[in-house]
DNA sequence: AATGAATGAGGATTCATTCAT
DNA sequence: GATGAATGAATCCTCATTCAT
């Protein structure tokens, strides 16, 4: 598994990662073959296993470089408690559009990393959960109603996301600023008139 | 592809399918073998094909069933218009019950039908719209508020379903009743308070 | 394997012959399935083994039957040695109508018999053979040239015969007698003018 | 499906072609498996589909190659018209025991093309439609007495080759100019003395 | 840095045949 | 006399992976 320095291959890894990541996220796993991927990236298939030690490695490479990107881009989305109730939305909205903005700038890899991977599930899960944890903070600091509990909701907002950004953000359908508006709209102040 | 009379043949066809669905759910289509089909339904492997005509055929015919019944069970949940805005909300409530009651009556199919089938995706679109296009009368009806738009929250609520189903429903985390109850107060109302 | 006496026994059975004998003609051995064979004589696969032991006992059977009858047929073929030139044509002519009749009145079985078998290159050897001997016996009493060679002069025959069997007599585009004529003309004859 | 540069593969195919017209020529389609092929050809099952596509693919190119070679040969045999009798029989023996070496150069070969292909009949239909053609011309041209019908005549003269391929020249016991000479003979001047 | 050639392991499907009734 | 139900044994084919160059 080499990384190696020449600039060819180099670039040949990363070209393997595209055409991967363009089958996987089109064809899933399973239908996706070592030798589309390799037929896509102009090599054969004993190069694939120059950078890569299986079909499976590859696909959790790209899995890992998308979550570990995601986070570092979270890491910023971290609120700041103790906001006026129109800072708050203010500071909600900025985070869920940067992360569409995230998302929509990294189709493949998003549909990969939240939706095709094995372990997609257990992630979303933790994700659920974090900001459960924040939601819950926010509701004892008297921003959200008390009766709503932040298990499902938090479970709610993720579900939104997520059938948002397979419906209208990956389609091109609507902008990520277009979905984030509305959804903050619509979460902090719901349907009714 | 008999359906014959004979009760036992019946029970055999039954129990391929019932084996059919566990497997599937669990294991996703590639990762279902046939051979784990029938050893699960105590049978060989020929005596799949005197029921189904193949791997795929037994899926497919899994999913139409499924969203069949689906189908006929929303039939009942039409709202009618022209309701006090408590009676509305109340109806909203029966009928996001009753899909929650539906899909944790079958678990496994409703892993199959709405997150394994490979049309998956064009199915949820099509429910989106039909709600779309429900949520859109009610709105000029006036019982919603004006600025929303209603593709995008019929999206987020089935998205808020499906991820309900995923992550509380199907693991018996909270009951139909209570997630259909927090579900609706939450898009009705809004998380502000 | 009951030949029982019981009539209806015997019209099964006899159906489950004829309707192998069309699929084995039409399909060849590999391709005629014994689900086919019952479902042609409005049976079931078990009913099949009621009367047969297998798939190739009751291809052998066809064959032996019609390699039987076929043999009891040319007993009466025998030309008698010692005719005038013009007799004998008759007699050879009128030897050949006969077996070309008995062909096209059993052409399942003939194409069975003859084509399809996997020892009817040996039993059509034998053919050869005999009428090779039969051959060189009148050619040594004179009625053929003495250059020929009775060997390859038999083949010839039987060769000619076996191809217009296939293309004129089964396919009915001509009678047996036409063919027979035409036949004994030529090989008795030649073409030159 | 291949046809690589790097000499080695080509060695492969080609061995696999040989191997496959062996076991096709000598146990037929159906008994032939892919594994006795790959197994005679000192390879295992995948190579085969390096290779070609399937079992019947293989097949169908031996005997498209076969009539191929076939056919170009015989181009080559057009009797020229306009000749004294004993230059056309000169002709004919010559183009017929040309027909013979070819087949006898390739034994498996002409039992897969003439006598397994499921369309060998077909095939033979064709070439006995040729050759009444030119039978039909030559006879116009006062070659051939006038009462024979060119249709029948071309038949047995097939059939006459057909057998004599099978039973003489493919087990060596007579060459192929020995056969010709002798079916030359009779056909031309007919039996009798 | 890359490829032509080859393989091990496995999975879907078919079909003749049998069992129990 | 016949059938519904089931199976053992194969065979074709695929695909990720490796070897030798």
């Amino acid at each position: 598994m080499q990384t190696n320095k020449g600039g060819k291959g180099l670039k040949s890894r990363a070209r393997i990662m595209g055409a991967a990541a363009y089958e996987f996220s089109n064809h899933g796993f399973h239908d996706t073959k070592v030798s589309s991927i390799v037929s896509r990236a102009g090599l054969t298939q004993p190069a694939f296993y120059l950078y890569f030690e299986s079909k499976e490695a590859i696909f959790d490479e790209l899995v890992t470089d998308f979550r570990m990107r995601l986070l570092t881009m979270t890491k910023d989305l971290r609120l700041s408690i103790g906001l006026q109730s129109g800072e708050l939305k203010q500071q909600v909205l900025e985070a869920i559009t940067t992360l569409f903005r995230f998302l929509a700038e990294n189709p493949d890899l998003s549909r990969i990393g939240l939706f095709l991977a094995h372990d997609a599930e257990q992630f979303k899960e933790q994700a659920i959960k974090l900001v459960a944890g924040n939601l819950s903070a926010e509701q004892k600091a008297g921003y959200y109603r008390s009766e709503l509990s932040m298990d499902i909701v938090a479970a709610s907002i993720l579900g939104a996301i997520e059938r948002l950004t397979l419906s209208r953000l990956l389609p091109k359908i609507s902008t990520p600023e277009a979905i984030a508006q509305e959804i903050v709209d619509l979460l902090m102040n719901g349907m009714m008139n």
